[in-house]
DNA sequence: ACACCGTTGTCAACGGTGTTGCGCAGATCC
DNA sequence: GGATCTGCGCAACACCGTTGACAACGGTGT
């Protein structure tokens, strides 16, 4: 219980305007200086960028100095993720129909996730319950309300939609952060085992061996994002065919 | 430290069938051993359950004698991680129809990640490249061939089931490792901050408030893969009607 | 039969991680 | 101007994966 309540007099996020100045050697830190500053090392990409050591380092403070002003690594964290979160949202341009709402989230995402990948990597099974992650949650919502779904098949498919973004941008960020340079080895093998497997034991990977090599992350990427339009689009239409009683169709 | 080392003539924990080798205390490992070893302290739940030390501890033998069998702790996880796979595909049913055999494959992964939830979790943006792997390639890509899928549309279509299938059970997985008592503490929070948001900024959110704290994660797990389903459909469909130039179509 | 040698468990240790308690410097308050 | 409070540096702790040196065992060549 610290960061937010802390500093009464002095103002607690804003830039600190030239006073605020060093206690000893010229730190004097701050959430806001915090959170950039890990940020900026986990933009530098490589995956043990964000250790609380390096963070000190990147401060010109002791790295313990950040526990004056967060409980723990993890709730620093997922601070940092929602003021990503912030930068996906601001990137959303308005007037968009509700597909190309949900594909500007997407990209915008990805974007972030790319941008900052062992945030990302690291917030793939979380959720932060902070300010950004509900206009995240409004605008999932707006856009499958626009759809036609309401009330528990609303939710429903919010959940869909958020929880499969997520886990897609985080799988990219994490192949990022994975072995800088054995993954242009990595990709390399698969082609030539899938070339190599026995035809008699694995006829369908046989048939496409040469296509799975040539698969990209931004194919995948793109079709997994359509599938959740596509499966939102098809569930409105099957209750706009069968108006009433809507608790009847549950497939499985 | 000396617990291990202890007791030179009993058996140290496992069952030790009477022949078991001892060389000098009573040991003796070997690669099947230590996997068994490590699906047993996986299948515990706990979310450090998975450390050389306590699979040293679990094998009553020094943990850095694991690394006389495997390169590192990572091989050992790959390797775990495709014995699970084994117990996947031998609980899928023999003569469904492709929508079924992905449901019965989504169905049994998340049994297991949720049976050996550390392992699930770390492997959530991994690939083992080991022997069921490839019949989980094969599985799939028999089942998007069924479906009317083929060449390159019948690869992406694979990835995008098996990277999906993968990231929502590690999701699940990870849920389930954290926060062994602040989980129910977190769920109730979540609706309680959805109840108590404000109502001007998100309606959304306002609207289906009480929805949203009801969804259950079996409903959107069940969601998810019938979007999986959904989508293969619908590509299925629209290259049926334009059987030529199938180069053509692609969104946004 | 015996010396050799590769295999494999043990032990101590290294460098890394997140985190905590102690002490003190500086700012703030009365 | 003294008391108090805030917040940083420092040392240390427990834990992690991993390595190198050593020793005991088993099999093998002569």
């Amino acid at each position: 219980m610290s960061n937010t309540a802390s500093n009464p007099p002095a103002p607690p996020t804003a830039a600190a305007p030239a006073r605020a100045r060093n206690r000893r050697s010229g730190t004097q830190l701050s959430p806001e200086m915090i959170i950039e500053a890990s940020l900026r090392i986990a933009a530098r990409g490589s995956a043990d960028a964000f250790t609380v050591r390096r963070l000190g380092e990147e401060l010109g403070a002791d790295p313990t100095a950040v526990y004056r002003h967060f409980r723990d690594k993890d709730e620093l964290l997922l601070e940092v993720a929602d003021r990503t979160l912030g930068e996906v949202l601001d990137s959303i341009p308005e007037g968009l129909v509700w597909q190309d709402r949900i594909r500007a989230l997407a990209d915008g995402s990805l974007a972030v996730a790319l941008k900052y990948p062992a945030v990302a990597s690291a917030m793939a099974s979380r959720t932060t319950r902070r300010a950004n992650e509900f206009r995240v949650v409004e605008l999932i919502l707006g856009a499958v309300a626009e759809a036609g779904l309401t009330g528990a098949e609303a939710a429903v498919h919010y959940r869909m939609v958020g929880d499969s973004l997520l886990a897609l941008v985080g799988q990219r960020a994490a192949y990022l952060l994975f072995a800088p340079e054995a993954r242009a080895a990595d990709e390399a093998a698969w082609s030539r085992e899938y070339r190599s497997v026995d035809p008699e034991a694995f006829p369908q990977i046989t048939a496409v061996a040469g296509e799975l090599a040539q698969v990209t992350q931004d194919g995948v990427y793109r079709v997994r994002v359509e599938a959740l339009i596509t499966a939102i689009e098809r569930r409105a239409a099957e209750l706009a065919v069968l108006p009433a009683r809507d608790e009847s169709a549950q497939h499985r």
